[in-house]
DNA sequence: AACTATTGATAAGA
DNA sequence: TTCTTATCAATAGTT
């Protein structure tokens, strides 16, 4: 990374690998701090140096990074090593906790619109824009959720259609299709076939057009 | 380091948060293990991703660093606290506020429009009324703080005007008025104690109207 | 995931 | 330690 590549092992020059600890090491907790915050990650950094020098980043506390850290990987490996440790963080942790959950509780109260008071204006007009953007994202899912249910109706009702045509065909004289259908019986034959027209469409441009075969099944679509 | 820098704040878009975080994972473990080889450092690192999952990199033991570090922050802080808690009901506490904390965190992503994948056309339309009620009430209070804000201002403006009345009566010669105030000197009687003019109409009406006691003070309102 | 234009990090020197 | 600068590495946006 600088006027030339510096292989990678132990520094033997003690002053050199000082000044490179040095260097590095503020790159490092940057960086883990920039991780911290783009991707909203729980990181926890401790670097001892080759002096026992400790210096330490955590994104939120570094205790309950480390518990969360033993909690995992006791999960998954050997129960029990340090049991001394556990002990010592579980005070921390529970506090470090509840203020989260306090934290949390009043955000969401405040994203519902209760407990403003305290708020400067800068603070609110970030509520509002958060809340509007919140909200953008939530009608946009839900207009794709009704497009996939719109969809996956309109499928089945041409599938029905169709269904329909071929027993209609295999019994050409049934006097009692006018109670099911009405004005169909003298398109049933050129419909035939004809299998997806947009619903979307259909919905946009009223009753103009004349394929009525998605368009019974399209009525029943608002309610689900 | 790129096409464009990146602010360093949390990236909103949860696909590019992801990309984002693989990338600078990588990144940074490998800087992590350049760092422990270079200048022979005891390096410990823990990355839980926003969405919890676990990756880990230790120069040596990562029991054993983190052993170390809490060796050496213990001896800085209060020496033991808490020796003996009951550890079960301590146990469940914790799980227990773990769950509200995801449950609560879970609901404040879903308000931003975060992770609502799983939720159904009914959950969303809830969210959305919670959501625009929200900000109804965010606005509300937003516009009451303007008005406090403005209404005090207005207040002081309104007092300070009628110090400079008091002051210019005191000196009936002051040639120097024309500086400060151009064409009040006439009606410096008439408008003594004429108190309050909203300025909201002020700044609505522009310049239209003749009582100049607020109007220099107004002026400042959008800033402070 | 692979590709680059860019920015960022840093090795060496002062 | 800090600053500068030439260079290499990381990565943001794109495909």
């Amino acid at each position: 990374m600088a006027r030339e590549r510096r292989a990678i092992r132990r520094i033997e020059s003690a002053a050199a690998r000082q000044v490179t600890f040095s260097k590095r090491r503020r790159g490092l907790f940057k960086k883990a701090e920039e991780l911290a915050v783009l991707c909203d990650a729980d990181v926890s950094l401790i670097v001892f140096s080759s002096t026992g020098k400790l210096s330490q980043f955590a994104s939120s506390s570094m205790n309950e990074i480390i518990d969360k850290y033993t909690t995992h990987s006791k999960n998954l490996g050997k129960p029990d090593q340090h049991p001394s440790i556990d002990l010592n963080l579980e005070h921390s942790k529970y506090s470090s906790l509840n203020e989260q959950l306090a934290e949390a509780s009043l955000q969401l109260r405040q994203m519902r619109g209760e407990e403003l008071e305290g708020l400067s204006v800068e603070e609110l007009q970030q509520m509002e824009k958060n809340l509007e953007a919140g909200l953008q994202r939530v009608l946009c899912t839900k207009d794709r959720q009704f497009m996939e249910e719109i969809s996956a109706l309109q499928q089945k009702g041409t599938q029905l259609a169709e269904e329909n045509t071929l027993l209609r065909n295999q019994m050409p004289q049934a006097p009692t299709a006018g109670m099911l259908a009405v004005a169909d019986t003298e398109n049933v034959l050129t419909e035939d076939g004809q299998s997806s027209e947009s619903v979307m469409t259909a919905l946009h441009s009223g009753s103009s057009q004349d394929n009525d075969d998605g368009s019974d099944i399209s009525l029943k679509l608002g309610l689900p």
